[in-house]
DNA sequence: AATATAGGCAACCGCCTGATT
DNA sequence: CAATCAGGCGGTTGCCTATAT
């Protein structure tokens, strides 16, 4: 009858993840891939219920997570697609490779609002603040943000969909703002088809990466990464990854100075990944490896 | 330097949906 | 078909840090 229960409550740890217990994920899903989440924990020696393991994972440990705040164009990218969508901030996120709902949901909570506010918009329904605007142009609010008299004002205050001000601010910076839902789509369709929920986390100061030819194609088995990094502040640690089964292709793109690197594997799943959003100088060491370090 | 306050964010809570038995 | 649960999602909480007094 039913399922069994995902976990018995008790004795289980809660609150802030220690290294410890960070590392001991991470070996897990390295080694077994991200499978059921219940098993995880028992599984990965984890006194935490699955569900605390996967949003570990998911909002947190996942490699291919960008850190630090959004820029401005994630941001404006953000308020278009919340005026569309509203509080669905997963569907959000599946916008905005590298982030994660929670992460957008406490931007926006936190620095969007206030910024919209700001502005006089309404975070909420994008539309101007009541109090903010004259009689005359809440009547025109209601009539669907038309601009009458044509006033430049009345415009910026309509956020359909992004206000003027932004709009002119993005464009000056050669940021495409009108809102095309199919041009994200095409956008993400570009990138190989990647499943970041299935990609371990790794975060080397220094890759080194068997390669076959200098093609980005490997076939090798084996892969293995150093942190001797150039910088003053060099780590001597040594990165050993478990053994699990390697992809059969590398994926290699970005400019001269930024590199970003893919495996896949048969089935085109994500087995591993460098964050394609860090910086790494790519070197080759000789005929059959490559060395990718972090700057 | 010590304390109070505000802001930011990781993590938890509870609900919903779809899958499983 | 009903009961039960896993996974996903959005809302909320509470801790930690930065800033102000």
């Amino acid at each position: 009858m039913g399922r069994q229960p995902c976990c018995d409550k008790v004795g289980l740890k809660k609150g802030p993840w220690t290294a410890e217990e960070d590392k001991k994920l991470i070996n897990f899903i390295l080694t077994h891939g991200q499978c059921c989440w219940r098993a995880v924990p028992k599984l990965a020696g984890l006194l935490r219920c699955g569900k605390s393991c996967r949003l570990r994972w998911t909002n947190y440990l996942r490699p291919d997570l960008k850190r630090g705040l959004l820029s401005e164009s994630e941001e404006k990218l953000v308020i278009e697609l919340h005026s569309q969508l509203g509080n669905r901030w997963s569907k959000i996120a599946a916008h905005l490779p590298g982030r994660t709902d929670n992460e957008i949901k406490n931007h926006w909570n936190t620095h969007i609002k206030k910024k919209l506010r700001k502005m006089g918009i309404d975070p909420l329904t994008h539309k101007p603040i009541p109090s903010t605007v004259d009689h005359q142009q809440q009547q025109q609010q209601q009539q669907g943000c038309a601009s009458v008299d044509g006033n430049d004002k009345n415009e910026q205050l309509c956020l359909q969909p992004l206000p003027k001000m932004a709009q002119e601010e993005a464009e000056e910076k050669g940021i495409t703002s009108s809102f095309d839902p199919t041009e994200i789509d095409a956008s993400l369709s570009k990138s190989p088809g990647f499943c970041t929920d299935e990609v371990p986390v790794i975060e080397p100061h220094e890759f080194v990466v068997p390669c076959a030819s200098s093609t980005p194609s490997i076939s090798s088995t084996s892969i293995s990464s150093s942190c001797s990094s150039s910088s003053s502040e060099a780590k001597a640690e040594e990165i050993q990854l478990p053994c699990m089964e390697w992809p059969e292709s590398l994926y290699l793109w970005g400019l001269d100075d930024f590199m970003g690197l893919e495996f896949l594997n048969d089935d085109g799943d994500g087995k591993l990944s460098l964050d394609p959003f860090s910086q790494y100088q790519r070197t080759a060491l000789d005929q059959e490896s490559w060395k990718f370090e972090l700057f």
